[in-house]
DNA sequence: TTGACATGCAATCATTTGGTTGCATAATAA
DNA sequence: TTATTATGCAACCAAATGATTGCATGTCAA
């Protein structure tokens, strides 16, 4: 019992964590990163997939508001979002504690940032 | 053709990522950062699943690494990994551009944490 | 206009995933 | 000793996932 339509709704950081647990999602994430905006068959010469596949997956990471494509003309151009690591930056704030030996390391680097 | 055995081995980041994708599975790191340690029927007792169901989770959880288990008698004790999130850890750092504007905040907190 | 290019849509498939049930086993408490 | 309790093991199942193929559509360039 207790099956009643009981399927319980995906949530934000359900949609990221779980789209960025994929290496090819990762690396079009990193692709995406180190040159601003590429086109779908661009990314797909990228893999050792299909065309398809890559679609797939640009679509899963937009759903996880990850990436961003624009439609010009007959090609659809994907970005990085921004604000993409909110949602899993929020939840492993939460649990900070856990990660605490990293904040040295961290508090460093935003230094080093901040006087460059 | 190129399906010869082809399949991907998962590395730790996927793991990690994949294990947190998981609500029930961020509930139960969640329960055990807030009590130190568990056993398995006491995990079950707050999920409207079965403790089998839970077990899996565990041993998902054990396998990212995320939580360590120990065999005291009958019970088996859970409890968080302090070096748990290292793996995601590394790669967001890796594209910290991304959430730059965390970056203030965090310092802030940290901080705040050390004149505490 | 016509062909080549960039992409979308849909059906299909094998595997993984999250969950279940039933039964076995080991440790503890009465 | 004998229940009772805490788990483990194994088979099974529906749904989700990652990938493929074939075909349709829309856009740009010659």
């Amino acid at each position: 019992m207790i099956a009643w339509g009981w399927h319980r709704m995906k949530n934000q950081v359900d949609h990221t964590f779980s789209a960025l647990s994929d290496p090819t999602r990762r690396h079009i994430v990193e692709l995406l990163a180190d040159s601003d905006a590429m086109r779908v068959c661009e990314l797909a010469t990228k893999f050792n997939t299909t065309r398809q596949a890559v679609t797939k997956h640009l679509d899963i990471l937009c759903n996880a508001g990850l990436v961003a494509t624009e439609r010009q003309g007959r090609e659809r151009i994907s970005s990085i979002s921004r604000e993409a690591f909110e949602p899993i930056w929020d939840w492993l704030n939460h649990y900070d504690r856990f990660w605490t030996g990293k904040l040295e390391d961290l508090k460093e680097l935003i230094e080093r940032r901040e006087t460059s």
